[in-house]
DNA sequence: TATTGTTATACTCTATAACTATA
DNA sequence: TATAGTTATAGAGTATAACAATA
């Protein structure tokens, strides 16, 4: 469990062999996201930040679209997007498809910000992966990849899907 | 970086293979810490109660060990307890040892509350890895706990250890 | 009628700064 | 003086429910 700890107290390397596959993903994912929360509030930005702006990367999606693709409710989108957009991160757009639809897009200084951030926090794996040897960090992107894949079909999900926007929003 | 995805359409197996490192690593702790995110909200637990609960099952700290442990400020540990105290998940005692420090417990309540949600993130986590190979699994393990193990030395913390209460506290 | 998005509201989580009590 | 903890305050993030505009 996330932050369950052995109860002896010899050394880190004896305790890590019992390690359970649960306790070592769950702290790996701590590190992972951990790391890049620190990195991207040098930034000024928080996860739910990051990720909108990652989501933005390759897609100018309406509200709706983008709170699924964020797995959060509709109206926290709207809150979300306001406070990139006092920023000046994003910006909104009326649909020319759907009267209702707002469309969401990155603005350069956002996308500046995006690939700087994506470069430092790039370097940052690469420390966290260092004391690997390189068979092991092959496996590893290898069997990650392999779990994504399986339960994004399992969700009727495609993971790397793009969804096209309708022509008139081209 | 967190959420991007490849540009072209073609199926998920076949993008898969250009998933860089990093973007699996990010993908994949999403996913774990999505899916306890979501179970333990089945139980009406944030993922910082989780944590908080989760470090409490092998110690009784001070409110400030508990903020180390967290990462968080102690201002903010005084509110994560105090909701958590409400809720009869964990309990304040003065220390003897120290007559500032405040000394927290888990109620017997949220040990079984935890052990539950345990159980079935265990489960969850066992559904997410099934396609794999069973070396791949072992694999998969081996090397999250090799570089929790890595880390927790660069920084000079030991993941494992458990801090002795002072004597009078036992 | 159904869908898209916003608003109102409420709660959790988090930090900074100022404070109290004890060491 | 220094440390442990709380309080006051402010802001981000989240959800539910009610609403307006458009389909």
């Amino acid at each position: 469990m996330a932050g369950r700890s052995a109860s002896s107290a010899s050394s880190a390397a004896e305790e890590a062999r019992r390690l359970s596959t649960v306790d070592g993903l769950v702290q790996l994912s701590f590190l992972i996201l951990g790391t890049l929360e620190r990195r991207a509030a040098e930034h000024g930005l928080s996860l739910t930040q990051t990720r909108l702006l990652g989501v933005l990367r390759d897609r100018t999606p309406p509200m709706t679209e983008l709170a699924t693709l964020l797995g959060l409710d509709k109206s926290s989108i709207t809150g979300l997007v306001d406070r990139a957009e006092r920023r000046e991160l994003v910006q909104r757009a009326a649909s020319k498809a759907d009267g209702r639809a707002v469309l969401v897009s990155l603005t350069d200084s956002a996308r500046v910000l995006i690939s700087r951030l994506a470069a430092e926090f790039e370097a940052d794996v690469a420390a966290i992966l260092r004391g690997l040897r390189a068979s092991d960090r092959e496996a590893l992107t290898r069997i990650a990849t392999g779990i994504l894949v399986t339960h994004a079909r399992s969700d009727g999900i495609d993971l790397f899907a793009t969804t096209a926007p309708h022509p008139a929003d081209e």
